[in-house]
DNA sequence: ATATTTTTTTAGGTTAATCTAAAATTTATT
DNA sequence: AATAAATTTTAGATTAACCTAAAAAAATAT
């Protein structure tokens, strides 16, 4: 019924949507899907023949609420591949997204369904992200980013806000890993950098643009 | 480099091959793979373009060696798909086979290697059949069809050599599962369809064709 | 308010995998 | 060996997903 290309598109525009109010660019789709502007008019038309989106032409999308359950659907497989690859198969995390990538649209209720069990019913993926239930809700996290805490407290680091491989394997290479604990030392007025302390023990110097993408739990 | 699509028709060539000493004519194809003649022969076309198979006009295909590897591959990822479908995630036997046709072409050779790992380097799938090593090398299962048992010999059911529903099906219902004990107790001389007793009990009756598609060790 | 720039869409084309109908080749039958 | 039947291939179309280049619309700057 959805191809495997119609739904990277839904995932995307959703992805998307989180992040702004307004209705979605062509241009911020296209840049997602690495596809041309031309070949996102193409799609986007057909998503809205087939009621995913509601798309006016030159106006953007926005997911209708069928779009948003199969997005979510997408989305809900996906974290619980990455869940079974690390927990269970032990990939590091920085190491799942690709193929998680291809797990993701394998078609199988009965399947999301026996996974989630053997998992034993996980609410977050191994970056931190909740995973959506069947019913396509997603479990409140209450993470803050570390930008966003103050001088002086103690976090515990629950999760990333980016997930290239770059990224991931900067934060592996300073010690910053899910689970540990996170002391803000010091911030900089300037520019917001921050010196932070990390499992109690090791210094370290980090730009506010990583503290953005590293999610914290506050006491 | 191989397409969901080629991987399919390597797959489907390999299966005939097994069955037949000669070249396997384009109509075969057709038939297993759900499509006409005519869009085989584009196929093999490109197939042979791609090296995988030796393909003249007119005289049938066959796998090449590269073809034969791939062709195993996605064996072996089917059949470790279906093992950790039925072991780990409690699915019966009959219910696997579409979901596994869909997981064979991810595309990780790290993610079979782990998963092989954490099956425990099965050497058989669920149905009993042998799975391809890393290598390509399927391991001998020495098992026989149940039609070439003497009268009077006891044997152990391992598999079966065909995978519909429909015939899964039927031999739950008459109580043939892998690991039973079968007593050949009588081969009718006309029809050559024989009377079994199953695990010490049950008296049963089955066609040759039953027996065919049902393979048992001896002793 | 008009002109310029940026964004988006349209028009027309490509490739992979399929199809139908007709032509070519091989196999089987007399 | 000639003809009929079956199989296979070719020719020409279709659909999904993409592309480039040009045109149209919207946003921005003067």
């Amino acid at each position: 019924m959805t191809s495997f290309t119609e739904e990277n598109y839904l995932k995307i525009i959703y992805k998307l949507s989180a992040e702004t109010e307004s209705e979605i660019s062509t241009n911020a789709v296209a840049e997602l899907t690495q596809t041309k502007a031309a070949s996102v008019t193409d799609m986007l038309r057909k998503l809205s023949e087939k009621q995913l989106v509601n798309y006016q032409k030159y106006q953007g999308v926005r997911l209708t609420e069928l779009g948003e359950k199969l997005a979510l659907s997408v989305i809900r497989k996906h974290r619980l591949w990455e869940v079974f690859l690390v927990e269970k198969l032990k990939f590091n995390w920085d190491e799942v997204h690709d193929i998680a990538e291809q797990l993701e649209h394998i078609d199988s209720e009965e399947l999301v369904l026996k996974l989630d069990q053997f998992l034993g019913f996980p609410k977050f993926d191994p970056h931190g992200d909740p995973i959506p239930d069947a019913q396509g809700r997603m479990p409140k996290s209450g993470y803050k980013n570390l930008s966003e805490i103050a001088i002086n407290q103690s976090v515990v680091m629950m999760g990333v806000a980016q997930h290239s491989s770059t990224f991931l394997q900067y934060l592996a290479k300073i010690g910053l890993q899910l689970g540990v604990e996170i002391f803000v030392f010091e911030i900089n007025d300037f520019d917001k950098s921050l010196t932070i302390k990390i499992g109690g023990k090791k210094e370290c110097f980090i730009t506010t643009e990583v503290a953005k993408n590293v999610l914290v739990k506050v006491f």
